[in-house]
RNA sequence: GGAAGAGUGGCUGAGCUGGUUGAAGGCGCACGAUUCGAAAUCGUGUUUGGGGUAAAACUCAACGUGGGUUCGAACCCCACCUCUUCCGCCA
């Protein structure tokens, strides 16, 4: 949610930074409700007043018949304003979280993910002295992937994975999960990365849960695209469709001290994905999936260095990359791709030999004070004074770096190496 | 899922036969006095959000959440949520 009181001082900056990102919204409209329900919020304090000092007047005792006429009357008058207040507040709230988050002045403008700006290429595509093959046709020879049974019990776009595939999915999950509870590792990719005043504070495991109220979800900023999103029967709960949405809420309502700052959690989730209005594409393989596993940074920090968090979970990301020397690009996303929540937005995408092309892989977001403003999540600064805290969020691996690895490090008898940092995670095994 | 009890500020804990309680007391915390410095002691202060202001003053709201009764609700009534204990079920 944005501050209304930006919107109020910067209506023109607010209209250009949603057209921006094709989001489409009546910011006069919105300052017309803002308007309508202030005027009804003053009348309404106005009264109480009132009300307030007659009860005072009364000192203990039971008011005179007079006062108790006029107490009925405002009684009533308040009543009435109530419920017009209701409405134009309810009005008023819906236009507000409807506002996007405003992007970056460094963030390129663009029409869709076409927009997207590649700011490196790391790698070059892997080269063979054979026909490199997807990684459904790998996995399925090796019955790693069941693809027809999954869709006999839950439908299309569910997947059994089995057998050596399975156990490379905990290999990448543990791996990532060591990287970012070492010290040592996160002060040196701060150090390459150039970055300033970042501290190497290990990132916390967290399982966290994989389904949230609505209240709790509207607060994330991530359910305006319900019909992206599972809704459990009878239950005023959703399925998360990343870590982040369960992460992020985690202090809602709460002042964190700026002591133990920044906060940096990594959760592990399954997941869901309704993935409509994608019919026909990626239908095969694990890219595309209602169901898939994730690991997910989460962190919490203070206003000022926020950016460089953002910075540095890339640079997180990279690391991983290059340590697992899968060949990627880097995409600055255009203000059309970064989504509503964001302020600027980063895409890691890998090599695919298989289908010859970069795919997206990894997903970092900064979100600065968007998301804690409807969650109340705030920090208390060492001179007492109280703000809301940035957070930040980042991908650190899913199921999609596993059909990387397949087809990147697939052999010309079907089978797959293993990439030498996961070999220790494999019970030493170098091939599969 | 059933039964009983409970939800008050950073924590603890009064108030719950309705009115001067945004909320006693204690702990913690901050500042000051004292001290060479500290402990102890004493004093002062210490919720959040909205409106308002140059900043104040001032003002409105919040005692799990939402309704209701009343001139007036932390206190009474209803619903829901959460927690505790017991029963049932279960990884």
């Amino acid at each position: 949610m944005l501050d209304i009181q930006y919107i109020r001082d910067n209506p023109d900056k607010v209209k250009t930074g949603s057209k921006n990102k094709g989001i489409n919204i009546n910011v006069d409209k919105l300052l017309e409700l803002d308007n309508i329900r202030h005027k009804l919020l003053v009348q309404i304090e106005d009264l109480r007043k009132t009300r307030n000092s007659l009860n005072d007047s009364a000192k203990g005792q039971r008011p005179s018949e007079k006062d108790i006429e006029k107490g009925k009357k405002l009684k009533h008058q308040l009543a009435v304003l109530d419920k017009q207040f209701t409405e134009a507040d309810e009005k008023f709230a819906k236009a507000l979280r409807e506002v996007p988050n405003m992007p970056l002045d460094s963030v390129p403008i663009g029409k869709s993910e076409d927009d997207n700006v590649v700011a490196r290429i790391v790698g070059e595509p892997t080269k063979f002295d054979f026909e490199p093959k997807s990684h459904w046709e790998l996995a399925e020879a090796r019955d790693w992937i069941d693809k027809e049974r999954a869709t006999k019990i839950a439908g299309a776009r569910f997947v059994y994975l089995k057998g050596d595939l399975v156990r490379l999915e905990f290999a990448l999950m543990q791996y990532g999960m060591d990287v970012l509870g070492d010290e040592k590792i996160l002060q040196a990719i701060i150090d390459s990365a150039g970055l300033k005043g970042v501290s190497p504070k290990p990132f916390t495991p967290v399982l966290p849960p994989a389904v949230a109220k609505t209240e709790v979800f509207k607060a994330t900023g991530r359910l305006n695209k319900e019909e992206q999103t599972y809704k459990l029967e009878g239950e005023d709960l959703w399925l998360n469709a990343s870590a982040e949405h369960t992460l992020s809420p985690m202090y809602m309502d709460e002042i964190l001290d700026e002591k133990e700052m920044p906060i940096r959690l990594v959760g592990f989730t399954t997941a869901f994905r309704r993935e409509a209005g994608t019919y026909g594409k990626d239908t095969e393989g694990i890219l595309r999936l209602h169901q898939f596993n994730k690991l997910e940074m989460e962190s919490f920090s203070l206003p000022n260095g926020s950016l460089e968090e953002h910075l540095f979970m890339v640079a997180i990301q990279e690391y991983l990359m290059q340590q697992l020397e899968l060949p990627y690009r880097v995409l600055e996303k255009c203000t059309a791709d970064i989504g509503s929540p964001n302020a600027k937005g980063v895409d890691i995408e890998v090599w695919l030999p298989g289908q010859d092309k970069y795919r997206e892989t990894h997903t970092a977001d900064y979100i600065t004070d968007y998301q804690a403003r409807p969650m109340k999540t705030r920090v208390r600064r060492i001179d007492g004074s109280v703000e809301l805290v940035h957070t930040n969020d980042a991908t650190v691996f899913s199921e999609r770096p596993l059909a990387a690895i397949i087809e990147n490090y697939q052999t010309k008898d079907g089978k797959v190496k293993v990439p030498e940092v996961l070999v220790p995670y494999m019970g030493g095994r170098s091939e599969l």
